[in-house]
DNA sequence: ACCTGAACACCGTTCAAGT
DNA sequence: ACCTGAACACCGTTCAAGT
C-alpha cells in the first residue's frame, strides 16, 4: 500500500522540486522576490520543510548560483567545440547567456554569496571560467590580453543587462558583441 | 523656548540623517543588511518616520544609488581635469571607486532599481557616464571603440569586486588596470 | 529520514492620532 | 508638516512532535 507511486506528500524529490520552482520564481521576480515560504507554498510543503535540504535562504541561493555557473559552462563548452573561431562564438554566448538569464546571472555575482567560505560556488565559478581561460590561452597573447578580453565581454554583458548600453533600433546584441570584440582581435583569418 | 537649538526630536534634518546613516550601514552590511527599521532605530526615530521622506525601502535605495552616481561622477570629473592623459586616469579612478565603495557600486547596478520608471536614477547614471563618454569621444576612435573601452573598465571593476580576478601577491589594482587598458591604446604619447 | 504545526523575533507598510 | 503608536500581513528560522 505504501509503494512509490501515489506518494502525494512526503514526496521524495523535494530538493529537486524546490530548485526547479526557485529557478522559475527567480527568473520571473528576481532574487528579492524569492521567499522561502512562497517557494514552500509553490511546492505544496510546510514552511519548515526546505530546511531539511538547505541550510537557509542564502544556501538555497548559492545552490541556484551553482547551477547557473554549470549551465553557463555547458553553453561555453558547447560553443567552444563547434566549428569556426571559438573566441568570438564564446563572446556571443557569454553575452547572450547573461541577457537570457538576467536574474540568474545577477545572482551568480551577488555579493551576498561570498566566494570565500563557499567552496561549492567557488569551484563552479572557477570551472566555468577555466573553460573560457583555456580558449583564450590558446591564442598568442598572454595573461594581460586574456584578462582584458574577459573584462570586455563581462562588462559588455552587464552593461547591456542593466540597460546602460542601449541597442539601436533593430540592432541585435550579437552584432554589437562581434563588432566590439572583433575590434581588438585583428580578424585572425 | 521652541527655537532651533535644542531640538532633540522632530529633528528637522531627518532626510539627510537617514541617508547618511544608510550609507554607513550599506558600506558595512550590504544592501541585504539594510532594513528601514534598523535605520530608523539608528537615527532615533519611529519605524514610520522614514515614510515622510521616502516612498518606501526601494525609494531609499534609489536615493542611495543616485548619490553613488553623483560621487562617481565627481571623481571622474576631478580626474578628467587633472594633468596627464585623462583616459588612463579615469580608468584607474573607475576601478578604484568600485573597489572602495563595493556595496554602493553594486547597488548602483542593482536590477531591483529598474531605470525605466526611475527618472532620477536614470539621469544620475546618464550624467556620470556622459562625463566618461565625452572623454572618450575626444579620441579618434568612434562608438565601437568607446563602448569597448567602457565595457573593459566596467568588466574589470566588477570582476575584481566579485573576487573573480584575484590580484597576485603585492600586485596593485592600479597597475593591473593600467596594463590592461594600456594594452589597447597604443601609448598615445 | 523527512515532514508538519506552532511559535519567536523580525520586517515593510499603513493609518489614526498627536504636536 | 512632521512624527509617534499601534496594528496588519508577511518573512526567516527553530523546535518539538508526528510518520
Amino acid at each position: 500500500m505504501s509503494t512509490l507511486h501515489n506518494a502525494p506528500y512526503h514526496h521524495g524529490t523535494l530538493r529537486q522540486s524546490l530548485l526547479e520552482a526557485a529557478l522559475t520564481i527567480l527568473a520571473r521576480d528576481g532574487e528579492a522576490g524569492l521567499s522561502l515560504r512562497d517557494l514552500a507554498r509553490a511546492v505544496g510543503v510546510s514552511p519548515a520543510a526546505p530546511y531539511r535540504h538547505f541550510d537557509g535562504r542564502v544556501a538555497l541561493l548559492e545552490a541556484l548560483a551553482v547551477t547557473g555557473f554549470q549551465r553557463f559552462d555547458a553553453r561555453m563548452k558547447a560553443v567552444a567545440t563547434g566549428e569556426g573561431d571559438p573566441l568570438p562564438a564564446m563572446g556571443r554566448a557569454y553575452v547572450l547567456f547573461a541577457l537570457e538569464n538576467a536574474n540568474l546571472f545577477h545572482l551568480m555575482f551577488s555579493p551576498q554569496l561570498r566566494r570565500d567560505q563557499r567552496p561549492g560556488l567557488s569551484m563552479a565559478a572557477d570551472m566555468a571560467f577555466a573553460t573560457l581561460r583555456d580558449a583564450m590561452a590558446a591564442g598568442p597573447e598572454g595573461r594581460i590580453a586574456a584578462l582584458g578580453a574577459w573584462a570586455k565581454v563581462h562588462g559588455l554583458a552587464t552593461l547591456l543587462l542593466d540597460g546602460q548600453i542601449r541597442l539601436g533600433a533593430g540592432e541585435r546584441a550579437e552584432t554589437l558583441v562581434d563588432a566590439i570584440l572583433g575590434a581588438e582581435l585583428p580578424q585572425a583569418r
